[in-house]
DNA sequence: CGGGTCATTGACGTATGTCAAAGGCCGTGG
DNA sequence: CCACGGCCTTTGACATACGTCAATGACCCG
């Protein structure tokens, strides 16, 4: 799909929308932010580690992940960004960043100067608010993954980041719980749960065998939603997805 | 110390002028917060789990763990804080949580109604823009917390943790780099590191061992702060704690 | 003095990592 | 259209960091 700046704005304004309560002007004003877009290749750094940015990066078709440094050239992802995600809305407070952007499949990315959020945010008190939200949930899915990483084993840590991504993934109707593209390497996979990639493949292998899941060439196909929720372990309210129904979240 | 509910805002408007601007009035604002004093017993739980809060809770004293659940009943510590934090305030605009909040040591809190919080970062621009950054600084504590967990070993990872704890309880002036107080147990440790008890007591051998830090009673001792961060491969600029002079940090 | 929590230590088990090789898939260029 | 090279996946044999279990000792408080 061709996108403008417009459309790919859409993405933000309709994630915003699933948590925080917004009107047509501040959905107009949101709409009307700058920004350009960019097509990267696989693998190639966005923004680089410790950079210090003057925009944000929306992203709009691909699969981008934020890396933390080890010194030994290992690696580990501490988040995964799919269409919507404006991925370092937080740069807009915290500008020097303390981690690397990198592109996991060919990706596009709307970039939007800092300054724009930032006038956009002082203006008015909702949109200021629904920045805070979605930076908070946010922190909520990096709570959930310190979990994972740290208490357990490594199928429910493979089951859970596939629930993840499969009801993330449904929210943007980019796929449903039923089957999504999941376009990350082994490795990738293996950089995002602390495993080795050779794991993940053994790991994937045992839950084919369970019959939980098919997954082929860079597509994931759900054959027992449930029985991959009881192995991760899973519990998706950390994603803060229930739908609003025209109530102010923040007196929720 | 006695505390009034005065005196423990203060705490938070120091932590929050470590990276914001505020001015006089801005600061006079916060001070006037309402807010109740509580004192809690360790292993007390101050918020439960999945529970919906309508105050956030500022650390006066002592030492509060954030717990993720896993569901075969081990625990994961993904925030430990100390006294000047604002631990949940997220919960303003995340109001139903995802986590439980449990004190490690004897504790006080000052709990602040979110409805004063939110009036007061919808009235300034400056306060809610203060309050964003906090907690974009908190998630990126949370993603150094997943790198520690995800690609470090035991030892780098324990380290990593009294590198952490110590430029924090300084910049409280909790003690200093070279020495502080650790409420919390072995056990504890290990929920926050991912790992258990009996390998949390190896490794404080190893690092005595290693002539690096010395662990008594409740009182670390930092005896070689070059070598404990060495090991650790720290790098404090996560905690985002360069002093501000004067400057605005959104422009930096 | 006694009971509880916490720290320490040893023996042993195991989940996951490491190393290495082979096979599948796909795009590119001859 | 085939051959080649590159990346990714898959598999096996083996190594190891960390967990588990269990016992003992230290400390603190009632």
């Amino acid at each position: 799909m061709r996108h403008t700046a417009q459309s790919a704005l859409r993405l933000f304004t309709n994630r915003l929308r699933e948590r925080s309560a917004l009107d047509e002007t501040q959905v107009a004003a949101i709409l009307a932010l700058p920004g350009r877009l960019h097509d990267y290749e696989p693998r190639i750094d966005v923004v680089r580690l410790g950079e210090k940015t003057d925009h944000a990066c929306l992203i709009v078709d691909g699969l981008v992940g934020r890396f933390g440094q080890v010194i030994d050239g290992r690696r580990q992802i501490t988040a995964l960004h799919i269409p919507g995600d404006m991925c370092d809305l937080h740069s807009v407070v915290i500008p020097r960043v303390s981690w690397a952007l990198q592109t996991l499949s060919p990706s596009t990315i709307l970039r939007i100067p800092h300054r724009a959020l930032r006038a956009l945010a002082r203006q008015s008190p909702d949109i200021s608010e629904a920045f805070w939200r979605d930076c908070s949930v946010d922190a909520s899915v990096l709570s959930q993954w310190v979990v994972n990483v740290g208490r357990r084993d490594a199928l429910q840590r493979v089951a859970h980041m596939l629930c993840e991504l499969a009801v993330r993934m449904e929210s943007v109707h980019l796929g449903s719980r039923a089957g999504f593209r999941l376009e990350a390497t082994q490795a990738q996979i293996a950089d995002a749960t602390g495993l080795t990639a050779v794991h993940v493949n053994r790991i994937y292998a045992t839950l084919r065998g369970e019959g939980a899941v098919e997954i082929k060439a860079r597509e994931v196909r759900v054959l027992d939603w449930d029985r991959l929720v009881e192995i991760a372990d899973f519990d998706e309210s950390y994603l803060h997805l229930e739908r609003l129904r025209g109530r102010d979240p923040g007196a929720e």
